[in-house]
DNA sequence: CACGAACCTGAACTCTTTCTGAAAATCCGG
DNA sequence: CCGGATTTTCAGAAAGAGTTCAGGTTCGTG
């Protein structure tokens, strides 16, 4: 669940980054408004948290540079407090949601939650796939025989990543994307390990190996 | 799926030749603006991917002498970040598509597949052939009956050459020039090994033999 | 009809990718 | 700073894909 971090205070950039990747994201941070706009142009984010006041450019500009290529991810703007010319701008140029400063970080963490879940589609904070049903507020994994596992991080993120498209291969390096940002980069192997132990939790046929082009979750029941 | 490269950097041109190999193409390299205008000429290529900075030319220049000719397949090319001025002289110069340094190789991959879907004048990645369809996505083959198989790199390619042109003769040398480029060049036999796996796939009637000149998807269904 | 060339077939071999279990390193709260 | 949980690495085993080979079969032609 990759996130794009686009804050100028880098002090309150690095706690947010914290607290965020506590909750499941992997975060990139750009405190430029240059950096912002190639980066969420080549880059395959989820989701970018965009600071409207940069040093060296309006935020409401990077914006508007990505929905004008094709940068669909969800946007969630950030604002000094009751700046409604700003949020109202922001929403106009693409934004999906909006937070005034000070804030805390768990609505943050909320909010966004909520946007990538507009963003596919989907109300609930639940992903169903067969007999596997995986809770995203609680990071735990129901199966239908009434047994429960709680993951941790790596696992969650790994798995809501093959269960978010069931029956598509992803392939190793796309995983490795999802799971860590640009600054991590531990070996490939990493996603094997990671996928016996979530074989061992879902059964080993629920997901099955594509050799030579990567993993899938298994659709059929 | 045969592919021309066009790079100076020679790290870069291995590594992305390695990743575009698993995502089933086989790639020629050159360094050069002489060579590249040359190999395009001569060879068979599906698409290129021309890198514009050359030591013995300017890439555009390349590409011109290629579309003054009459070569026609897609060219996507490469520029160092956010060089808008080459953008626009190459899309001029007949490219049909543009990549800033530095990028993600599933972008490239992603946008080759597209030019090339483009130039043949479809929208769908998969392709359907009486009884069959084979999803590009996927790398599987899907039969009326229900019955879904999955294939390895080489029968996905072989098949996808065949499937491509129904009814038409790809001689053995052909298949070979699709399946591997100048630097492999394995025994020809291997092409009448593959076509025999594929006829346990689809049935020996729906490949047919024509001897002396090669093989053929048989279009009836 | 006989012969050689082209093609088919099954199995063996090599090389790469993936699996696996365990150990080492790192993180984190107390 | 310690101890448990989690993440990451490692190296050997196993499995799979790609390739080659040797012998058999079919086809076309002289």
């Amino acid at each position: 669940m990759r996130l794009l971090l686009v804050e100028d205070d880098r002090l309150l950039a690095e706690g947010l980054t914290s607290q965020l990747e506590k909750a499941g994201f992997s975060v990139d941070i750009t405190h430029t408004a240059k950096e912002a706009v190639v980066l969420g142009e080549q880059e395959d984010y989820k989701a970018g948290v965009l600071d409207l006041g940069l040093p060296d450019g309006n935020g409401l500009d990077v914006l508007r540079k990505w929905r004008s290529s094709k940068v669909t991810f969800p946007v969630l703007i950030l604002t000094a407090r009751g700046d409604w010319q700003d949020k109202v701008n922001g929403l106009k140029a693409g934004a999906d949601d909006y937070l005034a400063k000070p804030f805390q970080t768990e609505e943050l963490i909320a909010r966004l939650n909520a946007i990538m879940r507009r963003s596919e589609g989907r109300v609930h904070s639940t992903v169903k796939v067969g007999r596997f049903e995986l809770d995203e507020n609680r990071q735990c994994l129901q199966i239908e025989d009434g047994t429960e596992h709680s993951l941790t991080g790596t696992e969650f993120r790994l798995l809501r990543c093959l269960m978010g498209r069931p029956g598509h291969i992803f392939s190793k390096e796309q995983l490795m994307e999802q799971l860590y940002n640009l600054n991590e980069s531990p070996n490939e192997n990493i996603i094997e390990a990671y996928i016996r132990r979530l074989r061992k939790l879902v059964g080993a046929e629920t997901i099955a190996t594509r050799r030579g082009q990567g993993y899938l979750f298994n659709d059929s029941v």
